[in-house]
DNA sequence: AAAATAAATGAACATTCATTCATTTACAAT
DNA sequence: ATTGTAAATGAATGAATGTTCATTTATTTT
């Protein structure tokens, strides 16, 4: 029964900023998350077993049963903290940001810049959801679709102020969404370019994607 | 060892069009990699187990080892068949596509029908990757270098002749393939949109998004 | 039709799986 | 310091895992 109020409260109070929680309970159960999403990500869920969650914990199998009910448990917990932190990070960030700058850019920015320094989490929120049973799923799903209508809403505001044409904003927000949640599948520090040079690149393509520009017959030979 | 001169006959001859093969070994064969295809996708590959391949085919577990060395065989093959295909699909469409039409128009329909219609290997092949091992995931990594050159090459070369303005011809390429590659995920048919439609919208972003508008500070309220 | 080979069976193999539990150890509050 | 509770152990549960194999049944080839 502890069990449940334990996990009840991570929810609440995710568990990512807050490096050193309170009792001892709390402590493992963040390194069991730390190792299930390290191990989640490199291997996938249905291949990773509760002894290697242990095993990487150093602590027997039987002891993760303190912290979580069930395997599922423990992804579910890292799906849904991802998107409230997700979500929550957006939103210090709209705080932060200067209102002059072009939203899409800030946006662009924003997803770029988080989905690099979480690339684990982002990596299973964005493979396990299979794995995930139905009400879990739902669960996570409309945070996602909370998570994309920022998007939307940013692109129907532009579009409706002429600053943007866009077709279809829903559509357009899944294809930016796509574009951008891809880089960290081939993105490896110590590469061909910096991180601030892909935000610049990517941030360039998706303005110019929801330009005026009508790609029409007429090939651009004109330079600006 | 026939087993082995099987498997390389197969990927010489791709199984997914000439429905009817010859003997019954490969008739099987092919309800397996039909089977395998189906519950990979639907499950993923660590969660799928022979025993439930074999329940889909219609026949006892042992069967499946006359037709496969391993599970790992089976998705092996899956995923080498399918990038054979998909590059063998380009090159009929090269043949038939009209020269007058915007290459990266082409590319970007030709890859959204084909990844519509194939939806179950290409998603698969997407998220099956780190469940290869090592040496098979090169092979597979070496055609997908393969395919991603194709369009980098249009857009090098368009940008070459001044028709498109793309900063980084290897990003860009992931950048759109990342986009385009995502429909899956979300079209159903009987939604919203026909696949013309998407089409169509996809085609607009892709080609924006290598058009000349420089998205400086002028926002674009100067319509074509 | 007979001989040779391919394909399928059904039972078994040793491992590994997620989970449970009585018990011991460590911690927190009094 | 003592007491109550939280956390970890270590062993066990039954079920499921990929794969093997001797044997039987189909399908080719002669």
């Amino acid at each position: 029964m502890f069990i449940y109020f334990c996990i009840v409260e991570d929810l609440v109070n995710p568990s990512d900023l807050t490096k050193p929680p309170t009792s001892k309970g709390m402590q493992t159960a963040d390194r069991v998350r730390r190792a299930a999403l390290k191990l989640f990500a490199r291997y996938g869920y249905a291949a990773v077993s509760m002894r290697q969650i242990a095993g990487e914990v150093g602590v027997q199998p039987g002891a993760l049963y303190n912290h979580f009910r069930t395997k599922q448990d423990i992804l579910k917990d890292l799906m849904l903290t991802h998107m409230a932190d997700l979500i929550a990070a957006w939103d210090t960030e709209l705080e932060h940001a200067a209102s002059t700058c072009d939203p899409l850019e800030t946006f662009t920015r924003f997803h770029i810049r988080y989905h690099l320094e979480r690339a684990d989490a982002v990596f299973v929120s964005y493979m396990e959801l299979r794995n995930l049973e139905p009400e879990n799923f739902r669960s996570v799903e409309a945070e996602r679709r909370r998570y994309e209508s920022i998007l939307t809403n940013i692109l129907a505001q532009g579009a409706a102020d002429g600053r943007y044409v866009i077709d279809d904003p829903k559509v357009t927000t899944r294809a930016l969404i796509a574009m951008l949640t891809g880089i960290p599948t081939w993105f490896r520090n110590g590469g061909g370019l910096s991180r601030a040079e892909v935000e610049d690149l990517y941030t360039a393509l998706a303005r110019k994607a929801v330009s005026a520009h009508p790609a029409g017959k007429e090939t651009g030979e004109r330079m600006a």
